[in-house]
RNA sequence: GAGCCACUAGCUCAGUCGGUAGAGCACCUGACUUUUAAUCAAGGUGUCGCUGGUUCGAGUCCAGCAUGGCUCACCA
């Protein structure tokens, strides 16, 4: 036997040992599983006296001697087991009282209620299917510890059911997203994840190596540039739901890879991006929790559409009470967020003092669904200029627990305008801004070739799981979290 | 990247003034043929995150480091 366990371990390994001396397949093969823990309950009426056969793992154990009870858990929940000797035999019985929890089994028997009424199956047959050589956490506590929860998240799942509903939430989310993009008539595509020049937003990219090319490649930060190539080739509406990675800091609300949903939609704008955000979140609400009133952290939010819609200047007008309308310099604009105390550094110009102070003044009182509308251009180099303010795009962020959920804009599909844009992002870049846009060549190409007027939007998946699940944290709606590794 | 906090048995947690390491669950042995956080009796589990320092003596005090959590910065 191998050495170096401690004494739980070393128990367990032994009994395997003994399962094997006896000839039981303690990683057993196939089980016919006719019926699931939820299903035997829902389904009781019915079932009463008849023979199931159910797998899954045993979470609990209450031994009486020559009869015993027991739960086993599976995907849907768990359900009461009954085991008598006098049913299963001795060799049975023996096997049943040697489990651990945490073991995986096969119970085929009948279904009856017990004197203190719970739906319980009697067994005839109980079968080893995978012994567990690794003890489980407390049944009752479960598992606390936050970072063995994200390491170990197999276990995690195991004893935490609300783990598990996030998770089958999440996936529904998901579903349902691409279904209700699927019946507009959109087209879910792939683009690459690995890109020579990561553009599509302003963010540090993570930056890897092709050995037989030798040359850098970097990890998308954004679906939007290839997208919109598509937009091109004439594919008139898509969308892709894909993985991004930025190499940046990471928190409740951001790990370094991502989820992403973006579409296109030809010869659409930004007011029927609103529309079509509105609508989606509130079909996919709908879809997995049966409502568009839901609760995050205590707070009551109402995704019924039409949600609030309001300008950027209009909004700080009214929260910071300053009218930026009124103050076209960048001077002015920095006096102004000096006098609200907001310490500007170097000289951002006036599109990012309005940002900043949106961010300082706004947000925070963005709970319910609020579209902003028409953010400065120095912040939205892919956006289309508003023709009667060309300080201003037509591009809006949706915001809900004062969080971002969504980006979108009318898209800029000028490529002499494009260029210039790129042009400002690489002064930026020279000038140390590292999250500032590369210059695109291919992409400034492809729209010289014409790109349809369109509408584009994106959606951060995980945020969305975290609105919908009630989670606090976007750790607990990925199943894998980033973590740096520990010394074992 | 900065500040604060946490880290003790497989899990959840106590640990007083610096003086031989504790409980519940889990585990082991026994009793119990409708229990349900089953119960009853008996058993003992450990690199007190790591490395140093102070001290006759450190889980406890001090310093550094690791990992995580929260807040901030960056960002979505």
């Amino acid at each position: 036997m191998e050495t170096g366990f401690n004494e739980l371990l070393q128990v367990r390994r032994q009994k395997l040992d003994e399962l094997q001396a006896k000839g039981v397949d303690p990683f057993g093969g196939k089980y016919e599983v006719t019926h699931h823990a939820q299903g035997v309950l829902d389904g009781f009426a019915q079932l009463e006296g008849q023979s199931v056969s159910i797998a899954g793992r045993m979470m609990s154990k209450r031994g009486q001697g020559k009869a015993g009870f027991a739960h086993v858990k599976d995907l849907t929940g768990s359900v009461q087991i009954y085991v008598r000797l006098d049913d299963v035999g001795e060799d049975t019985y023996q096997l049943f009282n040697k489990l651990d929890l945490g073991d995986i089994i096969g119970v085929r028997g009948t279904v009856f209620k017990t004197k203190m009424g719970e739906t319980t199956v009697w067994a005839k047959e109980l079968t080893l299917l995978t012994k567990s050589l690794q003890p489980l956490p407390d049944k009752w506590h479960g598992l606390k510890d936050v970072d063995l929860r994200y390491r170990q998240r197999y276990v995690d799942l195991i004893v935490n059911p609300e783990v598990q509903r996030v998770f089958v939430l999440r996936s529904q989310i998901i579903k349902a997203m691409r279904k209700f993009l699927d019946s507009r008539g959109f087209l879910e595509v792939e683009t690459p994840t690995m890109h020579t020049i990561a553009g599509g937003a302003a963010a540090r990219p993570f930056i890897t190596h092709h050995n037989a090319l030798d040359m850098q490649l970097y990890m998308r930060i954004a679906l939007e540039l290839h997208l919109k190539r598509l937009l091109v080739g004439g594919m008139e509406r898509v969308y892709e739901i894909g993985r991004i990675f930025r190499n940046e800091g990471i928190s409740t609300k951001h790990n370094p890879e991502f989820t992403m949903m973006e579409l296109y939609q030809a010869y659409a704008d930004y007011h029927d991006m609103m529309k079509l955000t509105e609508e989606m979140v509130a079909f996919i609400a709908t879809e997995t929790l049966g409502t568009t009133k839901i609760t995050y952290q205590g707070q009551a939010i109402d995704l019924t559409p039409p949600w609030r819609r309001i300008t950027m200047l209009d909004a700080i007008k009214e929260y910071a009470k300053v009218d930026f309308n009124e103050i076209t310099t960048d001077e002015g604009a920095e006096k102004a967020a000096c006098q609200l105390g907001i310490q500007v550094e170097g000289n951002p110009g006036r599109g990012k003092i309005i940002n900043e102070v949106f961010e300082a003044f706004v947000e925070p009182h963005l709970v319910q669904p609020t579209f902003i509308m028409d953010y400065p251009i120095e912040i939205s180099p892919l956006a289309k200029r508003k023709k009667d303010n060309p300080a201003f795009t037509y591009r809006f962020e949706a915001f809900i627990v004062c969080r971002e959920l969504a980006n979108a804009f009318s898209e800029l599909n000028d490529p002499i305008d494009q260029r210039e844009r790129f042009l400002e992002q690489v002064k930026q870049r020279a000038a140390g801004d590292d999250e500032a846009h590369m210059m695109d060549e291919d992409f400034i190409r492809a729209l010289e070739y014409g790109m349809p007027p369109a509408g584009g939007l994106g959606v951060g998946v995980d945020r969305l799981v975290m609105l919908l699940t009630d989670s606090a944290s976007i750790r607990d709606v990925i199943l894998f979290p980033t973590m740096k590794p520990r010394e074992d």
